[in-house]
Order: C-alpha cells, then sequence, then structure tokens
RNA sequence: GGCGGUGUAGUCCAACGGCAGAGACAAGCGACUUAAAAUCGCUCCAGUGUGGGUUCGAGUCCCACCACCGCUACCA
C-alpha cells in the first residue's frame, strides 16, 4: 500500500510538472478546430462524374489504404505510417489540381469480433461497431483527408449485398479454355455445369480448426496452427465451397509484368503460385491394371528412377499393399495422419517411410522397382506421386541413404566446380548437366534431354508434358456466424442460387451463435432462417473475411449505389479507362497482405473484368509497402515486450502534425524504422520553429503575428533556398521520399528562422509545401496570415489552396567550386563561374599554381570534367 | 535450406558511379536569463560489415563471405 501512495505521489508530480511545461506551439489550441471546420465544409469531397461540382478537366488520383480491421485494440503507430503516407499524397495532388479519391472504411467482418462476443456475450455488431466509432475518431484525430462521406463498411447490408452478387456471378461462371475467359455458365454446353462453375462445393479434406470450430484456408494455416490464435489444425473431409482460383494462374502470373509494385512482392506472389513445367509419366504395377501416375520436373532423369513413392493419403495405397505390408502400412498411415503438419515438415527429422510391397515396371527401361509411401511426398502437390531419382534429388537421396535403396547416376555435371563433388553414392547432384546411362538420351543437355523423353513418352503413351502450380483452388467457406451468408439455397441435394432482387441475405439475429462443437455452422441453429421454402433450406456456411475486402476498393467509386455494386460511369472515370493495366494509382499498406489479399482481390478483379463490369484487368496499378515501426529497442511492438507506441497519447502530447510529420521523417516509407521519443520530440520542435517564422509569443504567453514578417524582396540566397525547397519536396513527395522532403523544409526553415525583416512570401510557400504533412499547423497560420493581411495570397484553406512552382533560373548560382582530384584523390579546390564550359574548368585546373606545385611536372595523361563536380587529372605514376 | 531486404558518425538516417553529410537525436560550448527552462548561434564525431574485382574515380556496380530483419519452407 506505501509503494502504491508513493507512485501515486510521483505521478501527481510529474503531471504538474508537465502542465507547467510551456507547449512549444498551441496546436491543442486548433488542431480539433480544423478538423472539425474540415469535416463540416466537406473539404475533402470527390466529385464523381455526374455530380454538380464535377470538373472533367482535371485528372483523377485514387490514392487507397488498406482499409482496417478495427480491432478492440485501436489504432496503431503502424497504421499512421501507411494513411499519412497516402494523405500527403491526396492532399498533395488536390493542391495540384487533381481530383483525388481518398477513401476510408471498415474490414468489419471476421474472427476477432465474433470470439470476443462469444466471450462476453455481447453481439458482434454492437462490439464492431463501437471499434469502428473508436478507429473513425482516431483517424480523424490525426486530420487525414478522407472523404467521409464514401466511408463504407463490409458489414453493412447494402455492402454485402454485393458482396453476394459478386458470388453470384462467380457462381453463374465458367472459365472457356477456349478463350480462357469467365463466361456465363449459359454459355456452357457440356452436361455438368456444376464441375466448372467458378465457385463450386468440394468434399476434399480441409484444415479443421476445433478450437475456433471453422475450417480455414490454406493459406490462413501457419506451422499446422490457425494463423488466428494459433490454434492446431487438423485434416477432415468437409463438404465446402471453393473458388476456382486455379483458373486464373497463367493470368495472376504473367499480368504482373505490367503493375509497378515491388519486385519483391511480384516474386512473392509468382513463388505462391508456384508454377513448375514438367510432366505426368504413368508407371504401370506389375501384376495389376493400376497404375501409377507421378509428376516430375525432371523427366530427363527417368532412367535413374530406383522406387516410386506415394504419399500416405494417396487413393492407390490401399490397393497396391500387399498382405505383407497391411500392418506396416495402416500402422504408418496412421502415425502420419494423427501428426500436426509442423511435425510433418520438420525438415531436421530424419525421413520415414515404408515399401508397400507391390512392384511398379519403369515405362522407359522395364525396370521393376518398389514402390513405397513417405510423408516426405505431399497429397494435395501434382498428383501425390513421385519417381524419386536419388542421385539428382537431394530428397530422393536422403531417403534411398535411409532404407539403402539404389542410386543410379544419369546426370553428370558439365562445370567443373559440380564435377569436382565426388562421384560416389554419397553425392547428389541435383543440377543441369549431360545425360549420361540413359540409352534414348545419352549426351543431350538437361533442357534437350527433358524435350526428347516428353516427346517419346507421348507417343508410347506413358505420358506427357505438364505444368502443375502450388496455387490450390479456394477454399471459401467458414463456420461462422459473424460473416456474409451464402446466397444459396440447397433442395434435393442440390444447391442453386438466389436471384438477385432476394439479396442482401442478412445473418438472421441470433442470441447464441456459438460454435455448435461439431462441423455444423452456427448458423444451423436458426431453425425459422434456415428453412427457405417447404422444400429449400440455406446454405449454413458463411464466407471468409477476405470476400469483403476483395472489392471494396471499388464501391468506394459509388458508394451508395443501389442499383450495382458500381456504376459504368464511376467504374471507368476512377479505376481508369485502360491506358494501364491496373486502376487504383496508389495503395499503400503492408507486407503482410503480399499475397492473400492481394492475390484474391486480383482473381475477383479479373473474372468481374471478364464478365464485361469493368474496364481494366488489374486493380491495383502502383503498390507499395510500408515497412514496419519497431519498438524503441528495435524489436517487434508487442504487449508483451511492452515497448508498444500509442498514437492517441503522441497525439495528445505532441500533437497530431508532430506524429504525422515524426512518421514521415524516421526514414525511408519501405523501410522498418526503431521509434524514438525524442526523434518526436525533434521535429515538434522543428514545427515549433515554422510557427515562430509567423508568430511571436508577448509577456502573458500569448500568440500573435510576428512583428518581423512584412512584404518584403527575397534575398537572391532566400531565393534560391525557396525555390530549391519547392522543387525537392515536389520530387520527394512524387517519389514517396517523406524523410528528404521533410530534411529540405528543415534546411528552408532554417534559412528563414533568423531574417529580419522576414519576407511573407517564404511563409505563402513553406505553408503550403508543409501542409499535406502538418496540415492543421499550416492551415492555421495560413489563416492568421490571411487575417492579419488580406489580399496577400492568403485566401482560403491552405488545403484548398495551390501547389507552387520552382522557377529552375532561380536555382542557379554565379560560382561554383570545383574539387581538383589527383589520381582520384581530392588536392585542390577551383571556384570558377557558373558559364565556364568544360575547357575551360580544365585549362584553369592546368594553370593552377597550386596544382602545378602538387603535379611537381608530372605529365598529365588524362583529364576527367565532371560538369558542376570535379575534375580529376590522372597522371602516371 | 530458398527468396527478398538492410549494413554509413554514439543513435536515426542523407549522398544521378564524382569532394562521405541533407536533416534530426544525443553530446559539448556560447548568447539570452538573478537562475533555470525554452529559444537562438556555434562545435565535435564515421571513410561506409569483411575480402576481392571493374573503373580515371566505388558507400553506390560485379563476385564471395559475415551479421541482422522479413517472407517462405520436403512443391518433386
Amino acid at each position: 500500500m506505501a509503494d502504491a501512495g508513493f507512485s501515486g505521489l510521483m505521478v501527481i508530480q510529474r503531471s504538474n510538472e508537465m502542465s507547467l511545461t510551456r507547449k512549444h506551439y498551441p496546436f491543442t489550441e486548433f488542431e480539433a478546430r480544423w478538423q472539425k471546420h474540415w469535416m463540416e465544409t466537406n473539404a475533402f469531397r470527390a466529385a464523381n462524374p455526374g455530380d454538380t461540382d464535377f470538373r472533367p478537366e482535371a485528372s483523377k488520383y485514387f490514392v487507397l489504404d488498406m482499409f482496417p480491421y478495427p480491432s478492440g485494440d485501436g489504432l496503431h503507430v503502424g497504421h499512421v505510417e501507411g494513411y499519412t503516407a497516402t494523405d500527403i499524397l491526396a492532399r498533395y495532388r488536390r493542391l495540384c489540381g487533381d481530383n483525388v479519391l481518398h477513401p476510408m472504411g471498415w474490414d468489419a467482418f471476421g474472427l476477432p469480433a465474433e470470439q470476443y462476443a462469444i466471450k462476453t456475450g455481447q453481439h458482434p455488431r454492437i462490439t464492431t461497431q463501437k471499434n469502428i466509432d473508436r478507429f473513425r475518431t482516431q483517424l480523424q484525430s490525426l486530420g487525414f483527408s478522407y472523404d467521409w462521406s464514401r466511408e463504407i463498411s463490409t458489414t453493412d447490408p447494402g455492402y454485402f449485398r454485393w458482396t453476394q452478387w459478386i458470388f453470384l456471378q462467380l457462381y453463374n461462371s465458367w472459365v472457356n479454355p477456349a478463350t480462357n475467359r469467365a463466361e456465363p455458365i449459359s454459355l456452357y454446353f457440356g452436361n455438368d455445369p456444376d464441375s466448372v462453375r467458378l465457385a463450386f462445393v468440394s468434399d476434399k479434406p480441409v484444415n479443421w480448426c476445433p478450437e475456433l470450430g471453422t475450417v480455414l484456408a490454406n493459406e490462413e494455416v501457419v506451422d499446422g496452427k490457425s494463423e488466428v490464435g494459433g490454434f492446431p489444425v487438423e485434416r477432415r473431409p468437409m463438404r465446402q465451397w471453393m473458388l476456382r482460383i486455379t483458373a486464373y494462374t497463367e493470368r495472376l502470373i504473367s499480368d504482373l509484368d505490367g503493375l509497378d509494385w515491388p519486385d519483391s512482392i511480384k516474386q512473392l506472389q509468382r513463388n505462391w503460385i508456384g508454377r513448375s513445367e514438367g510432366a505426368e509419366v504413368r508407371f504401370p504395377i506389375e501384376g495389376s491394371q493400376a497404375e501409377v501416375t507421378i509428376f516430375t520436373t525432371r523427366p530427363d532423369t527417368l532412367f535413374g528412377a530406383t522406387y516410386i513413392v506415394l504419399a500416405p493419403e494417396h487413393p492407390l495405397v490401399d490397393s497396391l499393399t500387399s498382405p505383407e505390408q497391411r500392418a506396416a502400412v495402416d500402422a504408418y498411415k496412421k502415425a502420419c495422419s494423427s501428426k500436426s503438419d509442423l511435425e510433418r515438415t520438420d525438415l531436421a527429422k530424419e525421413k520415414t517411410g515404408v515399401p508397400l510391397g507391390s512392384s511398379a515396371i519403369n515405362p522407359v527401361n522395364g525396370e521393376k522397382i518398389p514402390v513405397w509411401i513417405a510423408d516426405y511426398v505431399l497429397t494435395g502437390y501434382g498428383t501425390g506421386a513421385i519417381m524419386a531419382v536419388p542421385a539428382h534429388d537431394e530428397r530422393d537421396h536422403e531417403f534411398a541413404m535411409t532404407f539403402n535403396l539404389p542410386i543410379i547416376e544419369v546426370v553428370r555435371a558439365v562445370n567443373a566446380v559440380d564435377q569436382a563433388l565426388p562421384t560416389d553414392q554419397q553425392a547428389c547432384f541435383s543440377g543441369e548437366g549431360i545425360a549420361i546411362n540413359s540409352p534414348i538420351l545419352d549426351g543431350l543437355v538437361t533442357t534437350e534431354a527433358k524435350k526428347k523423353i516428353i516427346r517419346w513418352l507421348k507417343e508410347k503413351g506413358y505420358g506427357r508434358g505438364t505444368i502443375t502450380y502450388k496455387l490450390r483452388d479456394w477454399l471459401f467457406s467458414r463456420q461462422r456466424y459473424w460473416g456474409e451468408p451464402f446466397p444459396i439455397i440447397w433442395e434435393d441435394g442440390s444447391h442453386r442460387s438466389l436471384s438477385h432482387e432476394e439479396l442482401p441475405v442478412e445473418p438472421p439475429e441470433m442470441e447464441d451463435f456459438k460454435p455448435t462443437g461439431t462441423s455444423e455452422p452456427p448458423l444451423s441453429k436458426a431453425s425459422d432462417w434456415v428453412r427457405y421454402s417447404e422444400t429449400a433450406t440455406r446454405e449454413l456456411n458463411t464466407m471468409p473475411q477476405w470476400a469483403g475486402s476483395c472489392w471494396y476498393y471499388l464501391r468506394y467509386c459509388d458508394p451508395g449505389n443501389k442499383d450495382r455494386f458500381i456504376s459504368r460511369e464511376a467504374e471507368s472515370y476512377w479505376m481508369g479507362d485502360g491506358a494501364k493495366p491496373g486502376g487504383v494509382d496508389l495503395y499503400v499498406g503492408g507486407t503482410e497482405h503480399a499475397v492473400l489479399h492481394l492475390l484474391y482481390a486480383r482473381f475477383w478483379h479479373k473474372v468481374l473484368f471478364d464478365l464485361g463490369h469493368l474496364t481494366t484487368p488489374e486493380p491495383f496499378q502502383k503498390l507499395v509497402n510500408q515497412g514496419m515501426i519497431l519498438g524503441d529497442d528495435g524489436q517487434k511492438m508487442s504487449k508483451s515486450r511492452g515497448n508498444v507506441v500509442n498514437p492517441d497519447e503522441v497525439v495528445s502530447e505532441y500533437g497530431a502534425d508532430a506524429l504525422r510529420l515524426y512518421e514521415m521523417f524516421m526514414g525511408p516509407l519501405e523501410h522498418g524504422k526503431p521509434w524514438s521519443m525524442t526523434g518526436v520530440e525533434g521535429v515538434y520542435r522543428f514545427l515549433a520553429r515554422v510557427w515562430r517564422l509567423a508568430m511571436t509569443e508577448d509577456q502573458e504567453g500569448n500568440w500573435g503575428i510576428s512583428e518581423d514578417l512584412a512584404e518584403q524582396e527575397l534575398t537572391s540566397t532566400q531565393r534560391r533556398v525557396l525555390h530549391a525547397t519547392i522543387k525537392k519536396v515536389t520530387q520527394d513527395i512524387e517519389s514517396l521520399a517523406f524523410n528528404t522532403a521533410i530534411s529540405q523544409m528543415m534546411i528552408c526553415t532554417n534559412e528563414f528562422t533568423g531574417a529580419k525583416p522576414r519576407p511573407i512570401e517564404s511563409l505563402r510557400i513553406l505553408l503550403r509545401l508543409l501542409s499535406p504533412f502538418a496540415p492543421h499547423l499550416c492551415e492555421e497560420i495560413w489563416w492568421r496570415l490571411g487575417t492579419k493581411f488580406p489580399d496577400s495570397g492568403f485566401a482560403g484553406l491552405a488545403s484548398q489552396s495551390s501547389w507552387p512552382n520552382w522557377n529552375e533560373e532561380y536555382l542557379v548560382v554565379d560560382e561554383i567550386t570545383y574539387a581538383v582530384q589527383i589520381n582520384g584523390k581530392v588536392r585542390g579546390h577551383l571556384t570558377v563561374p557558373t558559364s565556364a564550359d568544360r575547357e575551360s574548368v580544365e585549362k584553369t585546373a592546368l594553370c593552377d599554381p597550386a596544382i602545378l606545385e602538387i603535379l611537381d611536372g608530372k605529365e598529365v595523361k588524362k583529364v576527367i570534367v565532371v560538369p558542376g563536380r570535379l575534375v580529376n587529372l590522372v597522371v602516371a605514376g
């Protein structure tokens, strides 16, 4: 108790001290006021085609943030980073005269809300609304220039009605292999439309998470545990909705080329899709009609195959198991199925496996080779079966060594380094080379050998060239309450879609939305809702959280439309006319969505594009990933480490402008950067210096316009610095190099800090340059100057003024100092008129007495003049 | 293991292949002040992770290695 009382006292003393510390500038007096003003005057409203204030001559600029999941923790400094970057761009482009679409919304369906609801008994709608309100308040307290009239939430029936509508577009279409485009299912003339729909039902084994009471997509399972919560996941067969994203693999890869995305993200997507070319080869089974089809990327090594391996779950396992091996095989299968994915993929462990007791015939040479099962072969990839070539595959080699299986070398390395490797059975060479010990391939290089053997296999009917992908179809249903219901009903064991007039399908009001403890979704408990008609029932699954975020950027363009998901006019205006493949001009968000969200959204976009609803084949033209903001210990921010910075606290202590500016000043947007409170104070002091360029404080602590300000001609130095600042800030904003733009504005401020009298022109320019970064401060000074100096160019709002232009002529200086190098080392300096050309600079350098002295008569063999920079004299010895 | 990124003053970070320093933090000194805070001014500090190579010239380009971060992981 004594301790508690003592620390309480300390807190009081500390807060007294803090309240005594005068604010460096009175941000508390105006930040909220301007936020209110912008809001009330709709200052950042974007006009759509057809609106009375629409300016057809203005270019459009669509700058988008990855909308947040409104969690109970509130806004994170990481959100602030990306959102500030886009806000700077939005404000900048607005000042440049563009029609800027800069919207915000909520990705509000999803597991955490539902789990919180289950724990507290509160309906997820209530907590979600509360969280949204908190997020909105926080975002508004940072002065982001969103057009709030376009705010959307994925949980709003007016929104998810169209999410369901898009699902029906998928359900009612297929990809015609002839055109490689999605087409209405009515154009499909086969006899089983359900087998080709882009949304279809599957009974394959899925990732079931008992703790969460739902299935998860492969992508949502990390190390055998759920990505959300980290609970164990097991595989069990269940009837599920799938989306046929695999129909788009080739386009999802090739269309990356036209996008302005970081190469690393493109590469991540390519890797995720995992295209690999190879061949399927059929191995007949000895003494049986059965055959095993394997997939390999190295058909050229077929002569080196010494055994076959099936995944333990392969459907042929039972029929190929001999009676003698039955017990061992069953035991092995059981052991595998009880292992978590994490255990199965643990590379450190020894390879395991069991022979089935039957043999396959290698089609190229008639050799009998044993068939095994082993869990290093995965059931979901390729054909779930491989031919093992231990001489040329690390995994097969390890397995062969463990079980003492034969190893046959069929590729010889051609390069000296690889050839130097020992060629005995201890080594494994998995590179390309020259085929050996392979009658019909001997002497061919790997690429040729592959082509030839594929041709051979095809001719003989033993196989064919094929391409496989790691990407699987997208498991699209969840056993949840808090998600979009499917617009699907079931009757007599078959499914059909609801009509568009029946949308939205709203989730039923339920008291109890807890998981049922079985694989039955919670919606099964809403018996009235479930019964659609006498004979039909509703689909009980809901959509995953990704659904709403797959198309939200489209809805922003036309958020209130009741007739279409987006009007054709709004779509073609905001999403571009097809000159570039992507519609959104700039999309900023974290790398964590590099594959899932971005791949899913691209997929939906392409389907809608194929069906004629959109004008561009890609959603996001330019993508930037902001880096992670770390704690001041350089570690990832986390509650357990106690290094989490709460943006609200920074705002109340230093103001929104300081927080925004600091996060931009920390370093390059894409980099991870550690937090530093003293760094925040640094930019805070900078903002105070800008404030004092215009304002002075009297004895009583009241701020008034500085007496030093005057309509005063700029000195040539001042003019040069000012215009250099316009240039640098403009260019740096365009390239998202905000840290260096701020640095230049600091230089500019320092230049004018000591100036008496201080030309008002400095503020007319600087305030506009700084306003995208620190909008409140600039708006306030702008307004005060406009009041004090009417007709001096401070009319209206700073955020609705115009972006200044620089004049190159003002940037030139009269004289330039060149460095004079001798053999690359700086030995002197030389000042010449700016107008001096290359020859005269060279001549001046060679005549300079100091230089001549250092040269000491040595012969100058070569002179390099870098204009405006240096002269390098190359001398012998 | 694979892919990607980053290594520059005590710290965070700048630098079209061209004199390593834009800015900030921290430190120190000075001015203002009775004093302090705040403010203003000045100063100090690294040869760029290591080793090679290309070049008149390399922090920057190439190769190898090391460290840290992120992603991914038996994908045949």
